[in-house]
DNA sequence: CGAATACTTGATGAGACTCAAGCGCCGTGG
DNA sequence: CCACGGCGCTTGAGTCTCATCAAGTATTCG
């Protein structure tokens, strides 16, 4: 089984890890379908794999003791999810949507990864990445209105979906997620989501063809709330 | 100059990267001494050092185009900062008081750490737990209290103080930072921070023998607030 | 068609922010 | 030695955003 680790390039230039798009190399890897709301493996199992998704939307979340989800990060297809320091999952993971991932277990790898340079400088790459999206996540829950984190969130799901051209068009998405996974991601409720959604709507930055479909019509305004 | 890599090891087991205590390894590093408040490095400056506080605290931080600031994260002695995948610092850093650091050229690092086995695992376990940190940061940024938040933070920094006992005694903190400081990393308001502050310590939970002391009491009741 | 589920909308209230004043500590200078 | 600002911290009053509670609408699925 291949595995074309191409994740890490998207996101910047990388000069420390050039990603030498490890594509070729070899690692054995169980392919899994899972159905919507299933869980993949708990908080505090033992991380004996991490995973690749093939198709789909899976979430990596975590549970407060008064019931309350809070999401760390949605993974769409080609990313890299379950990748622990330790010897545990410090999160959960779910699927968002019906999906495929391949499970590559983690014994092993260890070794390949310090006698493979191409391997090795693709995980480190991978970790800093992950570095960075999560001190972005905080920024934005740190300081940030509801508004400027439903626009950030569009924007930058918008942008994992591949749409088109940064600016100017207007580019319909398909959200896999329910309000409840956006709430939970974003340390909202459920209604501020919906009510913050509809608000845009009226300004005409957004359109809601429906619930699940956001068409960005106004990108430059959904920029201009954040940073 | 040798460095002494020895923060990965505090945070968990790591099966992963065993940290082989890259002491005795030579990696040429200038010592810097930084006054209180002064940048050491700016937001956007291309990334040609990572650090090692030596003594004194560092902070790093972003600047909103409204002027507010977030602060990511504190970095105490003994531990690294600046150390980022692209080729530019994502974030700016400032002394939060008087402080010590050494100045790592980042460039020639890139290729002993993967000729360095032990060098090449620590680096990747510090990615990671960085990593791990930031996720930390989000869950308590996300969800969580202005009390919640405080509660710990205090827990934290009295953590990383290398206060003696984690339950039962009464342990007294001094704190290198401003509530301006505290209120950044939190995302909150210095008033709310003194209040809250105010609130602990009416509570019995904390006393405040000055402003920048803190000696924490009850260390269960503060646990009691978060997760 | 009915029931369940997901989403929207409204009314109310709590918690944190804003604005504003006051306190305490410290260094400076008379 | 004390008076004086300056600065960081605290405290108070009013406001606003977002959470909560509650109802109503839309959509899906058996």
């Amino acid at each position: 089984m291949s595995v074309s680790l191409s994740v890490a390039a998207k996101h910047a230039p990388l000069p420390w890890a050039p990603v030498a798009e490890a594509d070729g190399l070899e690692l054995s890897g169980v392919v899994m379908h899972i159905p919507v709301d299933r869980q993949i493996y708990a908080e505090g199992d033992e991380a004996r794999c991490f995973y690749k998704v093939v198709s789909g939307v899976v979430r990596t979340c975590r549970f407060l003791n008064d019931g309350r989800r809070q999401i760390d990060a949605f993974h769409m297809e080609g990313e890299v999810f379950g990748f622990e320091a330790g010897a545990d999952h410090r999160m959960a993971a779910e699927a968002v949507s019906d999906c495929t991932v391949i499970a590559y277990r983690r014994r092993g790898l260890e070794t390949m990864v310090f006698q493979d340079d191409r391997l090795g400088r693709w995980f480190f790459s991978h970790a800093m990445t992950c570095m960075e999206l999560a001190r972005e996540h905080s920024l934005l829950l740190g300081r940030g209105s509801a508004t400027q984190k439903i626009s950030a969130f569009l924007l930058e799901f918008a942008r994992r979906e591949g749409c088109p051209r940064p600016e100017g068009c207007e580019c319909t998405v398909e959200l896999a997620m329910s309000r409840q996974d956006i709430a939970d991601y974003l340390g909202l409720t459920i209604e501020t989501v919906s009510r913050t959604l509809s608000q845009l709507e009226r300004d005409g930055v957004i359109a809601l063809p429906s619930a699940r479909r956001v068409t960005l019509k106004d990108r430059k305004a959904l920029k201009a709330f954040h940073s």
